[in-house]
DNA sequence: CATGAATGAGGTTTCATTCAT
DNA sequence: TATGAATGAAACCTCATTCAT
């Protein structure tokens, strides 16, 4: 028998199932986004019914994406909320749980980076203007309370965020080298593959932390 | 009248025809890659002729980024062949070299991250490995040249250019505005547009060189 | 808060908003019968509440039909009541309310039109069967009076309208360029355009009319 | 095996197949336009190749429509080519000619009639407009040869064929009870069935010519 | 009676690639 | 070698209608 969903809780829920589905159906293979169809049928709803709570596919892995950022987010203030005067530490915490997350969810890069150019392809300029904007807001939100943990000029703070988050997406993209890709292969094939995702973004944060607070991190010639 | 190139040459000269047109009509829309029938009537050529330079419409893309790629680690290796013994010179040639060339072609990193997804969902795995082999051994080489240039450890090298370009990478698509989207906006409306890619990722390689070059870049704990 | 119509004139009257709000849409594009959501969003019910006063989208618009029809034939009929005994003035008369309505009531034609084709395909035989059998009625009604006031043999009255309405009918659609296709496009682009629905129509019927009551009307071969 | 069509005269015939396996599919079901997959099937192709041939599904359906129209126009250009300087009996094998044509192609009113609407709505504008046009250009040549052959003024010609028209379609629609609507239904039921499509277009025609030509068929108040 | 969430069939079109010519 | 016609899988989304609430 279905159910219906009236209440706003219920409705919730629903969406959250959709995500799940999605996200669970991306899981299984990252190459490509899974179509509506698939999603559907994995929540166990009739493919309309999708359609019901995102207005296209894209949208449901632009939810997807905003809901990982969020958490991430999250989890970066938490780094700078506790020992308030202790700028040191707050960093150390900040690189572990950088780190930690992205490792712990390596699906959340690797959607950030196939949704490069695929939503920005499949969602209409305003839509796609929306969830860029949302994502930036979220991110000046955080980006204020590390200007105030670490007592930075503001402003700072987001381009610390946004150059750590540009190492991580970068390494990411450069390392990763899915299951499929490694099958049937010598491990003397991948110069590369030596290189651990985890580790080296550790590293790299170290380095680049360390430079950056040597001295303040503006931009050395900021357009106007 | 149909010509056919039998001499060798002008077959270079027609696969590079090819490659042409595909460059010049992403420049066109860096959505998405163009179609492999749109390249064919660009280069002059009929469908099925593009088939015979290239399996596959990715490996086209592929070609153009591998020939972008020896460009870019060409320029980089510039940076260090000059005046040998003056490894603080170096890194700041290294720095503008490095800044100009993304800036100056903006198409590569768009293509680049376009081509991440792209390229390892449409390439068989076995030549999506010959890409990033071929990539990797070039990387090598020049990080070869930057270790005995800066008197660095063996790998170190590797490890700064691998982490100089995911910063690109990674600023570039988090920075990165298409022209479409931009349309009909408020400047308010992105948080995020006052950033400009190239002040911003000299700054960042500013910082990272800064701290790798304070001790060594080695990874902490190295997985073996 | 909603609001129950249980008293069968609060139906009534319910049925009536839908059947405006179908017309109204209707009116807004004359390319496609609304949707049943927006006729429903219109209507200011739910959905599923159109469904409780008409089994399907079409048949709202099968009503509205035979809403119109009446007010047609009613139209016609006038034609003949007043001034019994002076057949040719009423002749002109009929002509005149024939051609008035029509014209002041374009949709009519438009939505007649466009109903041949899709009340077939959607409507069940049966359903079908109903709607043309009540036009048919209506029209023998109103035609018995066309041979009283003409003093016609039985069922000459009943082909002059059909005839009439033929006229009307096909010549519509031959003249009827919506707004939307004329836009952008040069008159001379349509050779017919040069021709006014109203003013073919009513020289149509003065020669047809003419020619019929020339010599009796009658189907000079007609099936037993 | 696949035969490739490279000939422009086995195009032609490719393109012939595709009306061909079209108009047979709508006359198993002249409910509604068959699905471009059944087209492609039932012409032994496959979906894309109908796409090369013809830009949307309705295009063939604007084609085949284009298509019968010719052959109406030319067999109605017959009825006024034989034996000139006798204009009565021009005018009855135009009427034979006329009434022959539609009777023995009931489809093509059916296809035509159902064309208003679905063309419309699913054709652009330009598309649509060029429809109109080229039908509206051999309609205009066709009844030059009706004014020289009958001696009328420039226009007349084009009048008479565009009520002759109307008669027959707006008649068609009127009478027209398809096979599967008339499916266990009683005769009495149906007050219309007693009349015969080609019986009546017949003395209609028959009517309307004598009125017409009773004298000058012009528009009473025709605009500027 | 009224609601609106859920259904799911239905159909068009694109485009990378193949292969007959 | 070159051509371009043919292929056919792939996927989205709409919307009339039903039915749980």
């Amino acid at each position: 028998m279905v159910k219906h969903a009236h209440a706003s809780e219920d409705k919730e829920k629903r969406r959250n199932a959709i995500l799940g589905a999605a996200l669970s159906l991306f899981l299984k293979d990252t190459r490509r986004l899974p179509s509506a169809a698939a999603i559907a049928a994995k929540a166990g709803l009739a493919k309309g019914t999708v359609y019901l709570y995102f207005t296209s596919k894209e949208q449901i892995f632009a939810a997807l994406l905003s809901r990982e950022w969020d958490a991430f987010l999250a989890t970066l203030r938490r780094s700078f909320a506790e020992e308030p005067g202790h700028p040191s530490r707050a960093v150390d915490r900040f690189v572990d749980n950088f780190v930690d997350f992205l490792a712990s969810r390596t699906y959340f890069l690797r959607l950030d980076s196939l949704g490069y150019g695929l939503l920005e392809a499949n969602l209409s300029p305003a839509e796609f203007r929306d969830f860029k904007r949302s994502f930036a807001t979220s991110l000046n939100r955080t980006s204020a309370e590390v200007d105030k943990a670490l007592a930075l000029e503001a402003g700072d703070g987001l381009r610390l965020l946004l150059r750590s988050y540009a190492l991580a997406r970068g390494l990411f993209q450069t390392l990763d080298f899915p299951a499929h890709i490694l099958n049937d292969s010598q491990p003397e094939d991948h110069p590369l593959t030596g290189f651990d995702f985890e580790t080296e973004l550790r590293a790299a944060l170290v380095e680049y932390w360390r430079g950056a607070l040597a001295s303040p991190p503006r931009s050395p010639r900021r357009r106007k």
